[in-house]
DNA sequence: AGGCATGTTACAGG
DNA sequence: ACCTGTAACATGCC
């Protein structure tokens, strides 16, 4: 899936498009996403309001009238926005040539504002999930992730109070989203590789200064991204269609055999596998 | 052909 | 109860 700074993009793109539009229609293709589309899935959300739209970790938040509509993208989800009166493009070679195909489109909302929204996702990992409850804090996808990495509470002792008594590997520990929220394979190894911390040391073996390096690291790598409009390696795309370029500035994530980008550095990127997820990290300041 | 891919969860076992 | 690792989900690419 996309991580943190992908699903920035889209918010912010979502926020700006079509915050405070109403749905007028939602047309279901295929319910078979991650979890099966309930049958009043449409009904509930014809005539609502989108009040406002935010992001949590990887989710989106859509906050309507005393309802949630929260989702997840998954590996391959992507939210599409289209004008009403291009829909169709889907039948040209526009999102042809994007590697966006019309097959792949399982919801379709229609807004009242001229646009459509479309979600479009190869795998079928993503999620739409309506709560009627609007306090965050009492879904359960929500309230058991761990911090935002932006959080001014993701700091060197919440990191060693989470530390304490887990027998973990750094790149393990990062991944998991009860500690913090947000990353994932890609910016996980980055991080890593700019703070020179090996991914498989323990995580109760870092000093201080590595923790603080780390977490300073976590943040600068997320807001870096967002601000090149996120990574496409292969299947993230804008609410436009359009690539973000990050991925041409990842430093050790699928640059296996090269050399190690750092001026002063001879090693070379490595490739292991942690928890059968692809590990990337110079052999040499990595260790 | 088989392995791998930006993620998460359910389950088994310790 | 907690922690850890594995398989599964579905499709496409190399």
């Amino acid at each position: 899936m996309p991580e943190l700074p992908e699903i920035e993009i889209v918010k912010r793109s979502l926020f700006k498009m079509i915050n405070q539009a109403k749905i007028t229609d939602v047309k279901i293709n295929n319910k078979n996403l991650r979890y099966s589309i309930p049958k009043t899935f449409s009904e509930e959300l014809i005539g609502e309001k989108i009040f406002n739209i935010s992001r949590r970790s990887k989710y989106l938040i859509l906050n309507l009238n005393k309802k949630i509509l929260l989702i997840h993208l998954g590996m391959t989800g992507k939210l599409l926005l289209l004008r009403r009166k291009d829909k169709h493009m889907f039948k040209t070679s526009f999102y042809y040539d994007l590697n966006i195909l019309e097959k792949h489109n399982h919801i379709q909302f229609t807004l009242n504002n001229g646009f459509v929204l479309i979600y479009n996702d190869i795998r079928r990992f993503g999620f739409f999930k309506i709560f009627k409850n609007i306090d965050l804090s009492k879904i359960s996808f929500i309230k058991k992730l761990g911090l935002e990495p932006f959080s001014k509470l993701f700091h060197l002792n919440y990191f060693k109070l989470f530390v304490k008594n887990r027998k973990k590997n750094i790149k393990n520990l990062l991944m998991d989203q009860t500690f913090v929220s947000g990353l994932g394979n890609i910016y996980v190894n980055e991080a890593l590789f700019m703070s020179k911390i090996h991914p498989l040391r323990d995580c109760d073996s870092l000093n201080n200064i590595e923790i603080k390096k780390l977490i300073f690291n976590i943040k600068k790598i997320l807001r870096l991204s967002i601000s090149k409009g996120g990574s496409s390696i292969r299947d993230f795309k804008s609410t436009f269609g359009e690539n973000g370029n990050f991925q041409q500035f990842f430093k050790v994530y699928s640059n296996e055999g090269k050399n190690c980008s750092r001026i002063s550095c001879s090693g070379k990127i490595k490739k292991i596998l942690i928890s059968k997820r692809s590990s990337f990290y110079c052999d040499k300041c990595q260790n």
